[in-house]
DNA sequence: TTAATAGTGTCTTTTAGACACTATGAC
DNA sequence: GTCATAGTGTCTAAAAGACACTATTAA
């Protein structure tokens, strides 16, 4: 086709949050091809639209193949381009975020932790698609139950209550907290289970997970 | 370059939104080249690398080419791909909207009206495009001045409140419109102006214009 | 003066925050 | 029992809605 060799560089690039310490944590990987070799970057790559039914869909595929990354909650960004993001020429990238639960990061591979509201210095535009995912999230987070995918399948009120503090960078008030998550009906108790006590734990607490209502919030889970 | 073959098509799409008769309003544009030509769908086209300096800068430039508008609050909303979509292969478009004051429509050319919430058949999944647009404005316009960039420059309390009205697509309280209207400090009083009385409008009203405060809330105005 | 819209004041309801209090289980 | 955390109840403050009321101006 004629015109062809004016097409724009396609890519998807994903930002990553998990927990770590009770604080918001952004996984990076060290890009192992040029441009920008060796730097700390997004998991990101090329949209291959033989295979690909979606960025979306895309994004999927290149986070399984390049971080051993499955079945996270994964939403779409925003898309961010232009002649000077990629010394490759002009280019697109649609990038989407995702929340990584510790159990699905054991299985990851070549991953890096920094806090997400102080990470390195990150090449292409990356430090704005971060600085965008950082205030996405903070946003929805006021408002649905996207915390909580950040958490194993059960957990704790208290728990509960962190995540959302780390989310959104501030405190809840405790008592307005459960009101809120009760009147929302966001999640249910899991009959009879209770969390066990630990160093840091002296009383085992009731243990809760999303409801079925909870996850029509969310465009989807990969 | 080797694989270029493999590139996405890369468009871009833009919903545009007015007010008629105090109702959310969507323009469309008749097709006139294929697929669909003779179709009434967004108005769209190929992102050029070598003219635009974004997708956003794309959207502008063809609002401008195909509608002959200019000057109008432009946002990207999001990306939409996949193989099916578009009859000439795997594409990508980047869809936007954009709100029409009715002084820029003057200016405008080919462009039918349609309400908002029941447009006709749209090819392509402009349809999809054009839902979430409207949710999109739905949500943004309950926390932000964005509504009031369907009015002129001036406007009366009652005007802005019918913005909001419709495009919140509910009745507001009047007096805690005004309350929370003041609390904001987006609008400030235009010294000594009072709107017309006409036909409708038995009282003249107070004229107001968005403070620079409001502007802050915006990605920005092309 | 009348009709119609502009604009205000105030009461009620709802929601959110503060914070003291009780409950429970490990030790 | 003691201590720390889980969980509840209640008072207060702030925000939102209902709605009656006053103000202004064209006719």
């Amino acid at each position: 086709m004629a015109g062809q060799e004016k097409r724009p560089i396609v890519t998807v690039d994903t930002v990553l949050f998990t927990l770590r310490d009770g604080r918001l944590t952004t996984l990076l990987q060290s890009r192992d091809k040029p441009p920008h070799a060796g730097s700390l970057a997004l998991v990101g790559g090329y949209v291959r639209p033989e295979e690909d039914a979606s960025t979306t869909d895309a994004a999927s595929r290149i986070l399984r193949q390049k971080a051993g990354l499955a079945g996270l909650f994964l939403e779409q960004l925003a898309t961010f381009s232009g002649p000077d993001r990629d010394p490759r020429g002009w280019s697109l990238s649609v990038a989407h975020y995702a929340l990584v639960p510790e159990a699905a990061l054991a299985a990851a591979q070549g991953l890096e932790a920094f806090p997400a509201e102080d990470p390195p210095p990150l090449p292409f535009d990356h430090g704005a698609i971060l600085a965008a995912a950082l205030a996405r999230i903070r946003t929805k987070g006021a408002w649905s139950s996207l915390p909580a995918l950040l958490l194993p399948d059960t957990f704790t009120l208290p728990e509960l209550k962190a995540v959302y503090e780390a989310v959104m960078g501030e405190r809840l008030n405790d008592s307005a907290f459960r009101r809120k998550i009760n009147d929302l009906r966001l999640i249910e108790e899991v009959p009879d289970a209770r969390s066990q006590a630990t160093a840091e734990r002296r009383r085992p607490a009731q243990l809760y997970r999303l409801t079925r209502r909870a996850f029509v919030a969310f465009d989807r889970v990969i």
